[in-house]
DNA sequence: TTGGAATGTCAACAACACTGACTTAAACTT
DNA sequence: AAGTTTAAGTCAGTGTTGTTGACATTCCAA
């Protein structure tokens, strides 16, 4: 459905990259990337009684260790309701460490403790393992633009933490 | 940890794509693009009895008229069960239509309405709306690079998935 | 001291996935 | 013709993850 635009003089420079067939593409490449992105953590933590959820609070933590509560449900996007329930597993099964602020004491500051980066090393590797495949596989150039794709997809916000993050490890 | 590794010689070329920290980065710019690429019509489905299940189903039904129900679980990647569900309401409320197959009388090919390509529409242009936007900002070399590493993550099985339709609609 | 912010908890609920068991019908296979 | 496999659908139960809404506690600040 008017989709047949043939290679026309778009003003000038070639904007095919921007039909309506390649943005659709653009989608399923997504979702069917994504799904291999989770594919491997999801095998792991299938086993356990943990699931997606406890991976990205224990990623997020083990980045930035001494994280607040709040800043944490920032990054996550999700209710602290929803993180509390989680919080609360990982806490009880020596994941995570909340801890009381100095500053500000209503606030909790939360650590990872030595189980808890073995976890979440045990899920990276498996994560990291693929895309570094998919990087190699893919080449230098590749992943610049996939990055630069990615970051563009991103809301306002998620952009800010994203580049702080990025900031923080570098 | 093991982290600190400066732009040693690498045997030659640069690999600094594949360093650790490059990787989480990635790893990151995944979790975050993904949540912005799905937040747009996740907000419209919000307001109707539908989630991203549905918008899922829709798509590929649109996207390929006529497949059958289990070629859509591969697609999917979910159990009969789940499908079923989602595909249930979606017939019932008139956005799809089972045909039964007239090679293969088991067989039920799927078919949107008028209905259901009216919905597709509307969710897939908030979705398109945020991809063109991303692809313009970051240009036709960094969507190509973009598309190459989400191929090269895919799992094989969702890769020859992936391709399949490609052709289809080109 | 009153108001607001940060955190946490309880309860109820919905979406979406899963497993397991079973039925029906059609199509194959021997 | 009988038996097996395949495609689809269904029923029941369960788990994770998300949501609201209501409420308590603690602490900071006006």
């Amino acid at each position: 459905m008017a989709d047949g635009r043939g290679p026309t003089t778009n003003s000038g420079e070639s904007l095919l990259f921007l039909t309506d067939e390649q943005l659709r593409q653009g989608t399923e490449a997504m979702f069917f990337a994504y799904r291999g992105f989770t594919a491997d953590p999801d095998r792991i933590l299938g086993d356990m009684a943990y699931g997606r959820a406890h991976h990205r609070a224990v990623h997020f933590i083990n980045r930035a260790p001494g994280t607040t509560v709040n800043n944490l449900l920032n990054i996550l996007g999700v209710t602290k309701q929803s993180l509390n329930r989680v919080l609360r597993t990982l806490i009880a099964d020596g994941l995570v460490i909340s801890k009381v602020g100095r500053n500000d004491k209503r606030e909790r500051h939360l650590f990872p403790t030595d189980k808890g980066q073995a976890l979440e090393q045990k899920l990276s590797d498996a994560q990291r393992a693929r895309m570094r495949a998919a990087f190699r596989e893919a080449g230098p150039e590749s992943v610049a633009g996939f990055r630069k794709v990615l970051e563009a997809m991103m809301d306002p916000e998620m952009r800010k933490s994203y580049t702080q993050l990025k900031e923080t490890g570098a």
